[in-house]
DNA sequence: GACGGTATGTCAGACTCCTGACATGACGCA
DNA sequence: TGCGTCATGTCAGGAGTCTGACATACCGTC
């Protein structure tokens, strides 16, 4: 390795942690009316689109941990967001899914976050965003494994 | 807009979020032994690039409040992996300098951070890497001023 | 049946980072 | 000179997330 150091003007890592930061205030700044904050919403969207996973499930798709997202869970469920089996149908997993309100709330705010990465990738051509997506799955697969 | 929704399959915020996250897994895995947060590291590593930074400048450049710099700066200066200028040379910035053991440390951090950097890259060409640095940055653009 | 491994839910504690607020110093402008 | 604005440093408080630990439920193997 002739020069194992890291570039900040080159690193690919530092843009990406640059983007997603960008990306994060940008969503906070967009959700803040709807009373959402960016881990809530990405909560509610990921059921709205996989209806009954568990809290331990959410805490993967949401990159948290379980017991932060049953904290997160449980105050959606006092807002009536969300509503929880009370037994588990197998195992110990509690199928979780959006009430009625969670639902409406989750269409304005789905808009809203729509809105920010249309923004986002708006100076982007159709090909470039398939290939900038497939990127970007490449790069956390590749790191995959490489956290324990 | 015909369908203003987010499909998580192809959301491309999805994505970076996603290979956001795996890179600070690996780099916490990373730096762990030599008893670095990625925060601490990003410190380091931003200073030992621009030499004299003020904690506030340092925020910015890793994504943190100013607020949350001065405590981090407090530690790494309680380690002797800082020096702050004791008065403001004009206004009221700190220079802030790495001091030799802090260069020595930061070196190693550099080099498994890198060497992450580079597993995390690894399936991409040379003309893939510089394109997708070049997209990272653009999307970070275009957010500018969309955090208010 | 017994055992170990894995996954889930839950509780407690600590840590990190944030928001809000205030004082200070530099600069521009009237 | 005085005023307003901005950037920086700092203090206090609170919200969010994490680590560690424990109990429970499935699923293998022996």
């Amino acid at each position: 390795m002739t020069q194992p150091r890291v570039d900040l003007d080159t690193s690919i890592g530092y843009a990406l942690k640059q983007a997603a930061a960008a990306l994060r205030a940008a969503m906070e700044t967009a959700l803040r009316p709807l009373d959402l904050t960016v881990s809530q919403y990405s909560c509610l969207e990921l059921l709205g689109q996989r209806p009954g996973l568990s809290a331990a499930a959410l805490a993967r798709g949401t990159f948290v941990t379980r017991q932060s997202m049953q904290t997160l869970v449980q105050g959606l469920l006092d807002r009536g967001l969300l509503e929880r089996a009370a037994e588990a149908p197998e195992g110990r997993a509690l199928p979780t899914r959006l009430t009625d309100e969670g639902t409406r709330l989750l269409a304005d705010a789905s808009a809203v976050v729509a809105a920010v990465e249309r923004a986002m990738v708006a100076d982007l051509a159709p090909a470039g965003q398939r290939r900038l997506h497939a990127d970007l799955v490449a790069l956390a697969a590749a790191l995959a494994d490489r956290s324990s």
